[in-house]
DNA sequence: ATCGTCTATCGTCAATGCACGATTATAATA
DNA sequence: TATTATAATCGTGCATTGACGATAGACGAT
């Protein structure tokens, strides 16, 4: 049985929310996702979900194989993904399958050019 | 007179480089530019600098003006920014005037599309 | 019930980030 | 030459990051 993990945020993300949020509240946004995405091994991680058929999710020892980091390294990696708005879990018995957010990549780009160019 | 500013890197960064450019410097670049805007204040500053016409350009106390930070914590984001690629400074005298890295806008949104989408 | 697997968290350490006031260095100006 | 303006840097304090091994908790399988 595949249950909510209750820490791990919203699973979509709309673009439409972008054009009446107020410019101090994008700023806080754009920073916090680019925090997300401010190291290389979260990038590998955003990249191995994005690439990932959504019927063949990770779980999080995949990715610890995936990459040459410690367990507890990895898990730390994949809660600061989660914090910044990334990826969500899924706890599926003793495994957490991970996904990327929804539509987060549109929602990032845009958020650049919204915070930055506007 | 216009000097260089030695510690100020690029002016102009060229979207062509990162076809050839291989997975793991896309992740360490994509990795440097995303923690140069994991801070509010710092997304401000490129902000300013982006709506900016060429031949009117920020002078650092300008930007010390519009931010709600002392001097010398400004001057620590702009050192931020520059070390991060997204800014350089001309001095101007007793002045530096900061400009945004030519094309560097599109230079990270492609750097984001190339470094998680391929 | 016990064992092995999976994942999160704890504790630790060194390094970095972010804020500030104070100081310094340089250039323009009086 | 003395003064003022500009910007970088120093030194400090505190919080956060990133790495790790060790541990704990939850689950499935035997």
């Amino acid at each position: 049985m595949i249950t909510d993990a209750s820490s791990c945020g919203q699973r979509f993300v709309d673009v439409e929310v972008l054009e009446k949020m107020d410019y101090e509240t994008c700023k806080k946004m754009l920073a916090r996702l680019s925090k997300g995405i401010a190291h290389p091994a979260r990038i590998e991680i955003v990249r191995m979900l994005s690439n990932k058929p959504a019927e063949k999710k990770y779980i999080c020892s995949d990715i610890v194989r995936a990459l040459p980091l410690a367990q507890a390294s990895v898990s730390q990696h994949l809660k600061i993904l989660k914090e910044t708005g990334w990826v969500y879990g899924e706890i599926d018995g003793a495994r957490v399958r991970c996904s990327l957010v929804g539509n987060i990549m549109e929602y990032y780009r845009e958020l650049v050019r919204k915070a930055i160019q506007e």
